[in-house]
DNA sequence: AATGATTTTTAGTTTTGCCTAAAATTATTT
DNA sequence: AAATAATTTTAGGCAAAACTAAAAATCATT
């Protein structure tokens, strides 16, 4: 398999874990930062080899083969992340453009002894959860910290968006995961949140409570 | 700068250290696997982008810039081959491969903490030298035990090959890096050497003899 | 120095992955 | 339902990096 074919199956794992249906062209052009056309040369490609279902004008859906590979990459590239932050001791900002690369690896016995490295690790460092070498994934239980009733206390346990100002964002505001937080009230007018943490109390806007994952403790 | 011609700066770069001299196309093309018209071809774009002098007809070498470029990528494959073998317990005899991929990651701060993390190794798990950051690399002082004088004790620094085969025969026969060989015999008819190594006799070929680099104790 | 053998380069092709422009299909709106 | 808009596919092309076959240059040998 090659570089590019895995990053195009890697894409349509998350696009349709996201939106739960058929991936458009566009949808996966717009990702790669490339044009439709070229995503429809390979997606008929991948469709020849078995690693999605694709029927024309009607988006992509991998297959079982297509998301086990998948899958292998998002493993491939949490680990990678996991390593750089735990051992080569990055930040979590800056972790994201070298697993990418990282993750185009090709070695089996590579991967799970990294695995064995890390101690088997669960999560990544944005709170993702990591495929282990049979494709098995777990769910962690999360919410939107947009999403929580007044009152109610909350720990995060991940973000959405994993975008380098984001994550800067919260570095700033000393808003890590494991942190706990207490909604204590929410603007009408702009939906942006008045939170305690850590006996501090912060107003952060709708846009940062829509990328927070929280867990109701 | 491309996966390729990474790969061909590197080949310069050790056939131009064991012939000290311009390297033909067609070895370039032998180590490669590849054709000497496809070599012609990456020569030129390296010989139009300064990383290569190149004289049609009278072979290849680097510049400053390719030298330096070079180096850069020996030392990314030396640190990560010695990661491979110090932190995730790979032996030396499996490493070469995965080195081969894991030097075309392209972030200076990773390498530069990766040889943090292992505490700015010399030396490779075959005794090569690690470039530093910098590009210096020592030379360490060896030579081939074919070379040694009767009677003469030496330690083992290093292969000159690096094949798998070879370095499971070492282990094989226990001739680590670091033991301590004593040459006693060596026979007119085939230059096979009888040597002793730990209270234990052992006769090798010309050909093992010829491939390992030991230093005078 | 000439001839034959070897090496090296040139010329033309292939494959991969992308592109643009135009055509086809589907979606939306009046 | 027709017209318009948006999306998606097809067709044709380009650049990178490899190849084959043929031409050119160098080397080796007499």
């Amino acid at each position: 398999m090659t570089h590019s074919e895995e990053n195009y199956l890697k894409i349509i794992y998350h696009l349709s874990q996201q939106t739960g249906k058929g991936v458009s062209t566009n949808a996966i052009a717009g990702v790669m930062e490339s044009k439709p056309s070229s995503v429809t040369d390979m997606v008929q490609k991948l469709a020849e080899k078995g690693l999605v279902n694709y029927v024309k004008y009607q988006g992509v859906l991998l297959t079982d083969a297509g998301t086990f590979a998948a899958l292998m990459i998002v493993r491939k590239h949490r680990l990678w992340e996991l390593f750089l932050v735990e051992k080569l001791d990055f930040s979590w900002d800056e972790v994201h453009d070298i697993a990418e690369q990282l993750e185009h690896i090709k070695s089996d016995k590579l991967i799970n002894k990294l695995d064995e490295f890390l101690g088997f690790p669960t999560e990544d460092p944005h709170g993702d959860p990591i495929p282990d070498a049979n494709g098995n994934i777990s769910a962690i239980e999360k919410k939107l910290l947009s999403e929580i009733a007044l009152g109610k206390s909350v720990i995060c346990v991940g973000v959405k968006d994993s975008s380098a100002p984001f994550l800067q964002y919260l570095d700033k505001q000393q808003i890590a995961l494991g942190a706990t937080l207490q909604v204590l009230s929410r603007e009408d007018f702009d939906h942006s949140i008045q939170l305690k943490i850590k006996d501090r109390e912060l107003t952060v806007s709708n846009k940062i409570a829509a990328n927070l994952f929280v867990k109701p403790l």
